[in-house]
DNA sequence: GGTCATCGTTAGAGCGCTCCAATCGTTGGA
DNA sequence: TCCAACGATTGGAGCGCTCTAACGATGACC
């Protein structure tokens, strides 16, 4: 059951640990011989390095931390696939937590990962205090995704909310609608953003924005739509808070017997997984999510390499998918 | 930049290195002056223990690694909470990792997972190489879940896929279907029993089954659906390999003109957050996730102390969650 | 008053690795 | 022939922690 340890690498061919432990990390200067017999030494034993005491000894870790606040949300996936293929490129291993949507369990994540001594933390849409990233930024390079941080140490990655709103807007207007809805999500990351968005190019075009409160999740969205009927408010188009919360106004749209888009006009938010099923079609907004996570592990290499102390600040320009949910009035 | 360390406690609080590590430890037999006074000193320099400085000098992991086979299909997302909750209770900290589907990803991820030492490994539907398996469990704990391995030295952990097939043939067959056709998963894993529990149950009721290749996605799902109506293929029902590949039976049905459930019945498997969503409302079959993540976690346990050395094989009985795309022929 | 537990505390070795400086064996130029 | 220069190899210190054994101080007991 125990491992074998580089001592019994050595031993095995021959070799000082000193030579394994080069051999191991694809120095250059080792005779090919010496390189054959440490190899096939370590094959026989079924040696691989201790990735822990390597990172002890060389005082400096490859280990990429992420924090995904939900994992249910389908959105994060590309993300975190972007993450891992450029934290591969950079030569990091990226390990993975979650904090169930809440504060307190992210802020657990977050400690226990940072027990770890990783190169870089990455969180996306954070929900955790400012406190918390502020006290890790101290001894390691932070990135927030799609959480708007003031914080001299966090460095940023978001979409531009106003701009996605105004997309849709601009959308819903081209085809003709006037009454449009925006709903909200609440407490949600980049809420206010893209509230102000709506609101703004509503006012643009010359036309009163109504928003209602909502959150990002499908029931949430389920709600507002039901509150927009049961009240008698007039609306034409909804603009939800997300691609989640879409799906549930989708649904209370349909229990009230209301066709879409021939009576309503949804737009989404994310462009997950989720609004691309045909069987869906949500016209939404994209986010550059592939992007976002490369930026995000790009900050955190330049911080490791020490080419920056500034905090950056990325703010992508977002573009609207047309699917089948969105029509003329 | 450079964190504190245990001697930069020491110092301060005057007094041994030993001394702080038994305070970090909680040990009891530390006098109260001195744990505060170490405790002040720790919380002045922002202390916080070296998990993997710990882990070496312990000789002892509390990492649990866990492999997650696919990001993108929420099925995932309810395990690896369950996982995590229980990982936490017994005291261990969860990191996760993704092969994203490919058998080359996951092998380099559970590599790179390994490398840590963890104190035992879960894997969820793995595609990886037996070999893999069984070389990782020579030194350490491996469950895998939802695949089946005969290998000694791996727990698993399954739902009983001819079960699930069973209950969704029985229901189909109670509203009268009988032209009934079998959407099948393919390589993936669990489907090979899936389809015996489909083709033994139409069987028990007397009617010849009808077995469709597929996949687990919504493309293949589509495609198959619009094979089977190319083909003239008579079916009132179908039983689809899992949720996704239901949504996209679902879509080639409406891009054919066809209603669920008035002309055809679907049922899936998984119960995922898809079939869930008002909008879908897909009947299903619903795995004990929670109680296969606990399951998993409780099977590293047992052998990390040793209390089993012996495989354990759990096979979980799944239900039927009636919803709305299945009715009376 | 001496012995022996007991308790809180500490020195020091060691976990598996990296890295620096030192060493060894060649080689080539003077 | 000698020595500098170079490449390949190695010993040993050290990363931040845990753990064992040993320590001094205290108090109980005969």
């Amino acid at each position: 059951m125990r491992r074998p340890t580089m001592d019994d690498v050595a031993q095995r061919a021959g070799v000082s640990r000193a030579l394994v432990s080069l051999v191991m990390r694809e120095s250059p200067k080792v005779s090919p011989e010496r390189r054959a017999a440490v190899l096939a030494a370590a094959a026989d034993l079924g040696y691989s390095p201790h990735a822990m005491a390597r990172q002890l000894a060389q005082r400096t870790s490859t280990v990429l931390a992420v924090l995904v606040s939900d994992l249910h949300n389908p959105y994060f996936a590309d993300i975190v696939e972007a993450v891992d293929t450029a934290a591969r490129e950079a030569g990091l291993d990226m390990i993975l937590s979650t904090g169930g949507r809440r504060p307190a369990g992210e802020r657990r994540a977050v400690e226990t990962m940072l027990g770890f001594r990783p190169a870089g933390l990455v969180l996306l849409s954070p929900v955790v205090p400012q406190a918390v990233l502020e006290a890790a930024s101290v001894s390691t390079p932070v990135v927030a995704v799609e959480r708007t941080v003031a914080l001299p140490g966090v460095d940023t990655v978001t979409d531009d909310g106003r701009a996605g709103s105004r997309l849709a807007v601009d959308h819903l207007a081209g085809l003709g609608h006037r009454d449009v809805v925006h709903l909200d999500g609440g407490q949600g990351a980049q809420s206010s953003t893209r509230r102000r968005g709506f609101v703004d190019a509503m006012r643009a075009h010359g036309l009163e924005p109504h928003v209602e409160p909502s959150e990002y999740t499908e029931e949430g969205g389920a709600a507002a739509v039901a509150r927009l009927l049961a009240a008698g408010t007039p609306f034409t188009a909804l603009v939800a808070a997300n691609d989640i919360n879409a799906i549930g106004a989708l649904s209370a749209l349909a229990d009230a017997g209301l066709r879409v888009p021939e009576d309503v006009s949804v737009v989404g938010y994310d462009n997950t997984s989720l609004a691309a099923m045909r069987h869906v079609g949500l016209t939404t907004v994209d986010q550059p999510r592939a992007e976002m996570g490369r930026l995000a592990v790009a900050a955190v290499v330049e911080r490791i390499a020490g080419r920056r102390t500034a905090p950056t600040r990325h703010r992508l320009q977002p573009t609207l998918v047309v699917r089948t949910t969105t029509g003329r009035r």
